[in-house]
DNA sequence: CGCAGGCTTGATTCTAGTCAACTTAGGTGG
DNA sequence: CCACCTAAGTTGACTAGAATCAAGCCTGCG
């Protein structure tokens, strides 16, 4: 990643259309402007810890973090995958609630806290868009109640690589293509597993199993193609909707 | 449940402090007066259907009522508990993503769609405390991810107590008592078991368990006695908060 | 008094977890 | 450049915990 972003305009931000500052207007965007500070992290470090004071809040314009919990006893659940555009921190709260850490190189787009703060109370934009990220936040965070609730191990991985692919495909262009997906996995298998509410051997035995029935291929642990999108979506025949029986 | 309550003013409702109408001001409050309605509905009134339109958004005042979403094949797993002060519906969007139904009689403070939409972008206060109330449920959401994904049976139903235990010691004054409480269920063992992601016999079993150790008494199914509140929180030493090892 | 629904309990099955060995890939240093 | 070393991933054997299948038991109500 290159640090001369962190001179660059919000004009040419990738995130600009998609991360809090989405809905701000010209005046809006100066002040954020003028605010920001882009940082960049290796893999691994810890962004924030749960518990611990916290007094940048940030979007991530590139690279990929996990939210999680882990117990005194070592069992860990992970309640986030942040993707660019996600934001990081609560405004209001001096502390972050999760641990957080990059799983890969990630660059922030970050903002002190206070001065932050001011900005959602005094521009309209900001802290509506701040509202909508946040109901989507908790759509997102309640169906992901549902998956570690109700799925089965096979469900919860297929559940996974679906989403994964929606998520990447929505942040490129349109929708997922024909038929045809490659992917290529931010987390590694421990991860998923922490990810999923699985252990990782459980991860990786349906990992093997999809692989047997032909819904994946593997060419590397951590890249996944995807023969027939359509297909392996039909494993989660999750849904109500509206079909009620 | 009282339809006189659908001329009293919002000075003596009993959840002005607490609910989206919390940090109104004068003006603010007396239009949200002017446009609400209270509305009563006996137990297991379907208040939203998932996918359904939902013309209004509400507070509750009174009652219980619960969130949940069912899989085409019947799995059900419930996403919220929602108790007075508890909002329904997003601004936002047309439709409701969850089942909601009144798990007792419900007393709702009601607005017609249109009419909050206007009020969340035009009165500041309004706004912010809608903010920080989705923002207190996004984590409680997450919360609840950690609790479906790693916790065993036991831990589950233990968990839903002291939490039942702790809302309802802050909605009427301070905190749990000294030692010994009593509380009622507002849900089936079913319902519980949708919540907790478990079936039925589990949760009943663990019921028996806890009555075996001495944990907890069941007068009747629908009340709990818990004779030493701390024993029993005892039993999740979840948490890890700031004590990394 | 009998009935129905919700709850409890028992027996058994099955999914995912645990424990352990082995394989593979990637990186480092000789 | 190759050999080794390590960490990650896979696979196997076995176990444990929750689900399933199936009776029975209260409790409130007609």
């Amino acid at each position: 990643m290159d640090l001369t972003l962190a001179k660059e305009s919000c004009l040419h931000c990738p995130i600009r259309h998609r991360a809090v500052c989405a809905e701000a207007d010209r005046s809006e965007l100066e002040r954020l402007e003028a605010a920001k500070s882009y940082r960049t992290f290796p893999r691994g470090t810890m962004l924030a810890e749960a518990g611990e004071p916290l007094d940048h809040l940030s979007s991530i314009v590139a690279g990929c973090a996990t939210m999680s919990r882990t117990f005194a006893d070592g069992r860990r659940q992970m309640v986030g995958l942040l993707l660019p555009s996600d934001f990081i921190g609560r405004p209001g709260r001096p502390t972050s609630a999760y641990n957080i850490e990059a799983a890969s190189e990630v660059t922030l787009c970050r903002f002190e806290r206070r001065m932050f703060e001011e900005l959602v109370t005094s521009a309209p934009n900001i802290a509506h868009r701040m509202l909508v990220m946040t109901l989507d936040e908790l759509d997102a965070a309640r169906d992901w109640a549902v998956v570690l609730g109700r799925m089965t191990a096979r469900e919860k991985v297929v559940n996974f690589l679906v989403n994964l692919a929606r998520r990447e495909a929505a942040a490129h262009d349109g929708s997922v293509s024909g038929g045809a997906v490659a992917l290529h996995l931010p987390l590694s298998r421990e991860t998923i597993a922490d990810y999923l509410g699985l252990t990782i051997e459980t991860t990786s035995r349906q990992f093997s199993a999809l692989r047997k029935d032909g819904l994946i291929a593997t060419p590397s642990a951590r890249d996944v193609q995807i023969p027939d999108f359509e297909a392996l979506a039909l494993e989660i025949d999750d849904d109500d909707g509206g079909v009620i029986s």
